[in-house]
RNA sequence: GGCCCCGUGGUCAAGUGGUUAAGACACCGCCCUUUCACGGCGGUAACAGGGGUUCGAACCCCCUCGGGGUCACCA
């Protein structure tokens, strides 16, 4: 078997798309699985839809998820170049060898008059395809046109007998008859081919021996196919994968605006959860395993694990993920990626930090949601004295008032404000005092951060906000029993 | 509408003629516990429907239904 060759093609659109970057995944493990070359081709055809700096975009989010290709317009190769538009010239001899075959033709219909003859097509209840109208042109009409300088494109000459298929090497047998294929537009009238036939060309010169894309290429390989016997050159292996769906009818979709790589980092999703996530979506490694590094995956990768049918992204099991891997980072690194979360809700009031993010680091599933989490320690809510009453820890309207007057009793005569030494004097003191624990450090902790739930307990609270701040929290909460 | 593809719990999924139809997320309950969480234990929940083939179908065939894709001078 010859060396695989691969290639992620995608086009520069800005942004990177959690779709595509699922593409780009499952074509690395392959090749890499494979011992392959994985290379990357910028497909920017569509001149009308260039966006400035979109390449880099995509440099940088295939870099950060490790997916490094071994080709590619940045580090060259020796198919280069590596950009869909700077290889403008090398499709046109392909095309005017398919015209003199006959498996091409030129076309000068305008956009007017197909989107008639479509329109027409339609209002009978037909089925719309190119009626090969330009195909019956005689060469003298031809040359006249081009000698006008008449503007037309080059399409594609499908047959209207037999039928077209090929072995998908995770759908198995496709089969199409040729009369339901389109004569597909092969050349632009701005001399730029089309991705169909770029992508023919391209693949085949760049030597690419597996083609690994999207399932919405499924229905126009067989024409694909027909271009490359035309040409006669071999027809790679193909890879097609189903579709990330958002909810059952739609599919993920960069309108949705939550459907971008960088949207999720942003909100505070690690990118090895995001891979770990995305490589589940779709493909399984046949055994219980299900974190996974990128050595692992590529080690466990098969083509027989992917599956057919489209899966719903489920936003569930990726903060799932994200929360796992949040929770394995080295303490130092968690808490150099949530302090400027910390910092956007303390807005500068002195904590100590390193204690927070000990807290902290066992709950965060997102970071973009600390704040919420946290922003009672700068500010107590306010809150309904209905929170004191907690039947499973012994505690109730009744039973407060005394409660917190003996925690603030303990408290006050804390001379070194120390979560031991807290601790000590807290458990001290109610034990003395014959109480149940609850009793006391339930309305202790509802007193100070005004809310059911907080990152951790009564104790820790109270360390973390200090003496001073402890005490009038807990003096003003007393204030409002009894005023109340 | 034509053509192509898909169809196991809410979601991801194992399963390739004989299984009590795995597992994970989510959800619910219990235990642990100074809250929440973590952890431990347990639970609810699925073969889209109908016909065949077979001693026996989630697995094979056909039909129906449902869903997706595609039918651009976008990729």
């Amino acid at each position: 078997m010859t060396k695989v060759r691969t290639r992620f093609a995608p086009s520069p659109t800005g942004f990177m798309h959690l779709g595509g970057l699922r593409t780009a995944l499952y074509c690395y493990l392959f090749t890499r699985k494979h011992q392959g070359t994985f290379i990357l081709r910028i497909e920017d055809t569509d001149q009308e839809r260039f966006v400035e700096g979109a390449t880099q975009v995509i440099y940088d989010t295939l870099r950060a998820c490790g997916m490094n290709w071994d080709e590619g317009p940045d580090i060259g190769g020796p198919v280069a170049p590596y950009i869909q538009s700077q290889r403008k010239d090398s499709y046109l001899p392909h095309a005017e060898r398919l015209i003199k075959s006959g498996h091409a033709y030129r076309c000068f219909c305008t956009r007017e008059e197909l989107q008639q003859r479509r329109e027409t097509a339609e209002a009978r209840g037909d089925t719309w395809k190119y009626d090969k109208h330009c195909l019956g042109l005689s060469q003298e009409e031809i040359d006249s046109k081009l000698a006008a300088g008449l503007p037309h494109v080059v399409r594609q000459n499908t047959p209207l007998t037999g039928e077209s298929s090929f072995d998908d090497l995770v759908f198995g047998h496709i089969a199409a008859p040729n009369d339901t294929l389109d004569d597909m537009v092969l050349l632009k009238q701005d001399g730029m081919p089309t991705y169909n036939f770029a992508n023919v060309v391209d693949d085949h010169t760049m030597g690419i021996t597996h083609v690994i894309r999207g399932m919405e290429y499924l229905s126009s390989t067989p024409k694909y196919n027909l271009l490359y016997q035309a040409l006669g050159w071999p027809i790679p292996q193909y890879i097609h994968l189903p579709t990330v769906m958002r909810d059952s009818k739609h599919k993920l979709s960069k309108r949705d605006g939550d459907a971008y790589y960088s949207d999720f980092v942003k909100r505070g999703y690690l990118t090895e959860a995001l891979i770990n996530y995305l490589a589940l979506v779709g493909w399984n490694p046949g055994d219980e395993r299900e974190f996974f590094t990128m050595d692992e995956l590529v080690d466990a990768f098969s083509v027989a694990g992917l599956s057919k049918s489209p899966a719903i992204f489920d936003i569930n099991k990726l903060t799932w993920f994200n929360t796992e891997y949040i929770r394995r980072l080295p303490p130092d690194e968690y808490l150099q990626l949530a302090q400027p979360w910390f910092d956007k809700a303390l807005q500068g009031q002195p904590m100590d930090i390193p204690r927070l993010a000990q807290l902290m680091q066992g709950r965060t599933e997102v970071f973009e949601r600390i704040p919420d989490m946290i922003a009672f320690l700068r500010e107590r809510p306010a809150f309904d004295s209905a929170l004191y009453d907690n039947k499973k820890q012994k505690s109730s309207l009744d039973s407060t008032p005394g409660a917190l007057e003996l925690a603030r009793g303990l408290l006050s005569q804390i001379q070194e404000w120390t979560e031991p030494n807290i601790h000590q004097a807290l458990m001290t003191g109610i034990a003395a005092a014959g109480l149940k624990n609850g009793t006391v450090l339930w309305p202790l902790r509802i007193a100070l951060s005004g809310q059911l739930s907080t990152p951790g307990g009564a104790i820790e609270i109270a360390y973390l906000l200090g003496r001073e701040e402890a005490l009038r929290r807990l003096d003003s909460a007393r204030a409002a029993l009894t005023s109340g």
